[in-house]
RNA sequence: GGGUUGAUAGCUCAGUCGGUAGAGCAUCGCCCUUUUAAGGCGGUGGUCCUGGGUUCGAGUCCCAGUCAACCCA
């Protein structure tokens, strides 16, 4: 006898030694086996759960039929009976599955489906003895069989590294991700009617790119095979929507993805999302009120209020008018009011002191700059336009009227993160060669005599700005930031989708 | 690029001094017609990130590497 229950076990153990992914294999041609398609077709007249919530009346006298679709979250069987808990885009829901009114074969099929699954059903509400709108089944029907378990329902999935590699499990699991998503997509979206209702094009320009300017940054090189000739992905789109300017559109955007060959951090990712605004005919400051106008409107389309709360202690308050200072009296409020008048060499050493990587052979513009980034950058938590940049820092603007070593651009920081730099365009076609010849000399020797001098400055720019391009207010907005900034997201990560990481050789 | 921390079941995590690898959830079987982190009973499930080394013996100690998070540049 003994013997026999031996075996008896090592069969049946043999038998349950299968994985997850067997047994809903087994479960799949089970349910085939019945005549249900396990990934079926297209299922009409769903409502969603939301709406269905907002329709339900207490004391309706007819039964209120409904239909929705979505993924099976929970499952809690009683024997004769089943609550399940169905999920769409917009809200829960509880079903009620009862063998006597689906009937035993059905039910008997129903309980094979499992968590993860995704359903349609049909059924009338009606509420619990505990109170919980629920949907009384007459009919559901298996739309997707899920082959794999979902992460645990209590914790969720915590995992970092997961969350960014299985996003989709993110989004089932983690309401907060999910929000965080639809949020993004939301501000994007009143971007777009905020400029569309100031008459600006949205337009887009070539990504792909013979040479990559607009910025200084490291672009991602490839080959385009049919013209035999080295290609560049985007680092900005400014120098074809200056372009455009010439061509007479007077207002335009673009909102889309550039590329820089750079490192990752919780602050950058190899692609992100940039907007560049171009207003013929406006200037810096124009471009200041715009951008003010813009981050208030969406803030409160969006989120209702433009106090945006990041940790317990820390709020961002976007009430206008926002701060503007001019850089020189930033730094003089950080470093003294001595910094710029005393001699080179304590800039130097004050510099050292904070462990920057600068020496006397640094520019002193340099020098500035880098103590400005790392002292004073991240403590403008609140709107700061910085305005009145030295001229070497930004190679593309008009310079101030009244000082010819600054030029007439802002960078708005707010939570301590540049979220839009912007200028008065230089339209001045002589002084922008000369410029770009300024640029290249401080990187070669005897720019003259380069041989590459086509591959390295953009003469269809040139020529373009030499049919006269409009004075024009220019800015960009780096939407990633913005978002993070309008979230309270403190990583890049947790605004873009699919997140750049280092590919796993194994799974 | 440098530093710190981490990687154990599908998920969330324990694992003591180096001595037979555990729990909860999920999953499988049985019971259960108003539950909601349902409950009860009984099971299955492991390349302890990878590769070396020390040791009678390594999830644990040492070295190298992979991937990630955070900090710094």
């Amino acid at each position: 006898m003994s013997d026999n229950n031996i075996e008896n076990n090592e069969q049946i153990s043999a038998q349950e030694h299968e994985d997850l992914f067997s047994q809903r294999l087994a479960k799949v041609a089970e349910l085939s086996e019945a005549g249900i398609e396990p990934f079926g077709q297209r299922f009409d007249g769903a409502t969603m759960i939301e709406k269905i919530r907002e329709s339900y009346v207490e004391e309706s006298e007819e039964p209120i039929k409904v239909t929705a679709a979505g993924r099976i979250m929970a499952m809690r069987t009683m024997g004769n009976v089943i609550f399940a808990d169905l999920r769409d885009s917009s809200d829960r829901i509880q079903l009620f599955i009862s063998k006597k009114v689906v009937g035993a074969d059905a039910f008997k099929l129903i309980k094979r489906f499992d968590i993860g699954d995704i359903v349609g059903v049909n059924g009338e509400l009606f509420t619990t003895k505990t109170g919980e709108l629920s949907i009384r089944t007459s009919e559901l029907t298996l739309l997707s069989k899920a082959m794999r378990p979902l992460p645990e329902k209590w914790h969720g999935l915590t995992n970092v590294e997961q969350r960014y590699r299985q996003r989709y499990l993110d989004l089932i699991d983690n309401n907060d991700s999910r929000d965080t998503f639809k949020k993004r997509f939301q501000i994007i979206r009143e971007i777009r009617n905020f400029l569309e209702k100031r008459d600006f094009y949205e337009v887009e320009t070539p990504m792909l790119q013979p040479i990559a300017g607009g910025a200084s940054a490291n672009p991602f090189k490839t080959f385009y095979e049919a013209l035999n000739s080295p290609m560049f992905m985007r680092i900005a789109p400014e120098l074809y929507l200056k372009r455009l300017l010439v061509g007479g559109f007077e207002r335009v955007y673009e909102l889309n993805r550039n590329f820089r060959n750079e490192g990752m951090s919780r602050r950058h990712n190899p692609e992100f999302t940039m907007m560049e605004i171009y207003q013929a005919y406006g200037n810096c400051e124009s471009m200041m009120d715009l951008v003010e106008d813009l981050v208030t409107t969406v803030a409160m389309n969006v989120f209702g209020t433009l106090q945006i709360k990041h940790n317990e202690d820390k709020i961002i308050d976007l009430t206008r008018p926002w701060r503007r200072v001019a850089y020189e009296d930033l730094v003089k409020e950080f470093c003294g009011e001595d910094w710029f008048t005393q001699p080179f060499e304590n800039r130097v050493a004050k510099a050292q002191e904070l462990k920057l990587d600068v020496d006397m052979n640094t520019s002193d513009v340099e020098v500035t700059q880098e103590v400005y980034e790392k002292l004073i950058e991240h403590t403008l938590i609140q709107p700061t336009f910085v305005t009145r940049l030295p001229k070497e820092l930004v190679p593309l603007a008009k310079a101030c009227s009244d000082n010819d070593s600054l030029v007439d651009v802002f960078e708005l920081e707010i939570n301590g993160q540049e979220i839009a730099p912007g200028y008065s365009e230089l339209n001045d076609p002589i002084e922008q060669r000369k410029r770009f010849m300024e640029q290249l000399e401080r990187e070669y020797e005897n720019v003259e005599e380069l041989e590459n001098l086509d591959d390295l400055i953009d003469e269809d720019f040139l020529t373009a700005m030499e049919h006269g391009m409009p004075p024009a207010g220019g800015m960009g907005i780096g939407i990633d930031r913005l978002v993070m900034m309008l979230t309270g997201a403190e990583s890049i990560r947790d605004v873009v989708l699919f997140p750049q990481l280092r590919r796993r050789k194994k799974q």
